[in-house]
DNA sequence: TCCATAAATGAGAGTATTCTCATATTTGAG
DNA sequence: CTCAAATATGAGAATACTCTCATTTATGGA
């Protein structure tokens, strides 16, 4: 949610942390602009203002930053969106609570966006923290008569590119109100609401700033 | 279908278009093994059997041979699917066959699969054309009153996301014959048909070989 | 078969990137 | 403030990759 998101964390800490936190941050801008493969050390270092030699006194190789970095991001989006989430008990309310926060979230900090779905390609172990809580609401959803699914990965992997999906398209166009309500309509029915209950259930969601 | 695709349909050209076909096919391998960023021409001209320099003669840059031959495999499958369904005049049926055909092509050449799945991160103006077919289709859908959805980009970005979810998935474990139904059932049911109706319209899938 | 032309070759120049390490600088505990 | 330890620096060695071109080899029409 912040440019200076890993600084913040390390604010105070010993030097080292601090380091290692701006390194973090730059890896996040250059990734952002140039994706993870286009990413190189050099420019990493030169966002953060350092040495291209600093680099590898905090990381390994360019694999090693990147992952900590997509890591670091998912959790805080999570534990964000957890948090906003706790006192929901409908599951269809849950899900698209989940994925409109999600698509708002990162439409505010195009940086992190970059990030996540670069890093949802390459790192699929990524992926798996996610599908606990979305898994979660789903099998809820199933519990309350709501959804008619069999709960599987696979099913999961079509939820999350559909998540993906939006996250593109409110990144690459302008702003477009109806595009958090169309995908989160598109959820319910692939979970087997009807498409009149899925509307109903999109309907209050207001546009993201 | 045919790991030797380009230079089949070269054979008995000249020499020129038989080794530039070479290179097409070896590339489609290189990207199938290590994926398009990680491709690099020596691997390309290693896998053809070829010196380095050979690759010169007939592409000027790596993007310009996973160009050309991202579109030729496109182009082949597209030509199959549409030729396979031509008497196919309801608009699900349609979308299921092209979906499983789809899937089952793919499964049958993972080398081929690869490459379009690369391909479509890679080369944004490969997708558009994969949706004036899909897009025909679903607004078939909508006038037989069959879907119920507003036919945009968007929309078509969804659906083609799942079939990649499915071709990924099929590619990853071994085959698992519900996957083809289950992914075509979440498809009709995100164009708005309901649950019954769409497992109705996916139950005759056969199971790709 | 002959040979002009087309194509293939691969060494190496050019460029980009990673990673190391001896040295310089900074830090913060005492 | 002092100094030993921690950290940062950046030149350059090592590696990886792209692309060129003078030369060799192969092709196919006459």
């Amino acid at each position: 949610m912040h440019d200076r998101h890993f600084q913040e964390l390390s604010a105070g800490r010993g030097k080292r942390e601090r380091t290692r936190s701006a390194l973090l941050d730059a890896a996040v801008s250059v990734v952002a602009e140039k994706g993870m493969d286009g990413a190189k050390i050099t420019d990493i270092t030169t966002a953060a203002g350092m040495a291209n030699g600093t680099f590898y006194n905090h990381f390994n190789d360019k694999d090693e930053i990147l992952r900590t970095a997509a890591y670091g991001i998912a959790f805080e989006v999570s534990r964000q969106i957890d948090a906003e989430m706790e006192e929901i008990e409908d599951a269809a309310a849950r899900v698209v609570t989940a994925t409109s926060r999600f698509i708002a979230i990162l439409a505010a900090a195009p940086d992190w966006a970059a990030v996540l779905l670069d890093g949802a390609d390459h790192l699929p172990e990524m992926r798996k923290d996610l599908y606990k809580y979305l898994r979660g609401d789903i099998e809820r959803g199933v519990a309350q008569g709501k959804f008619d699914v069999e709960v599987n990965t696979f099913l999961l992997d079509q939820v999350v590119a559909l998540v993906a999906v939006a996250v593109r398209a409110r990144l690459r166009g302008k702003p477009d109100p109806s595009l958090t309500p169309q995908v989160c309509e598109s959820i319910l029915r692939l979970l087997g609401m009807s498409p009149a209950r899925a509307r109903k259930a999109c309907s209050h969601i207001a546009s993201p700033r």
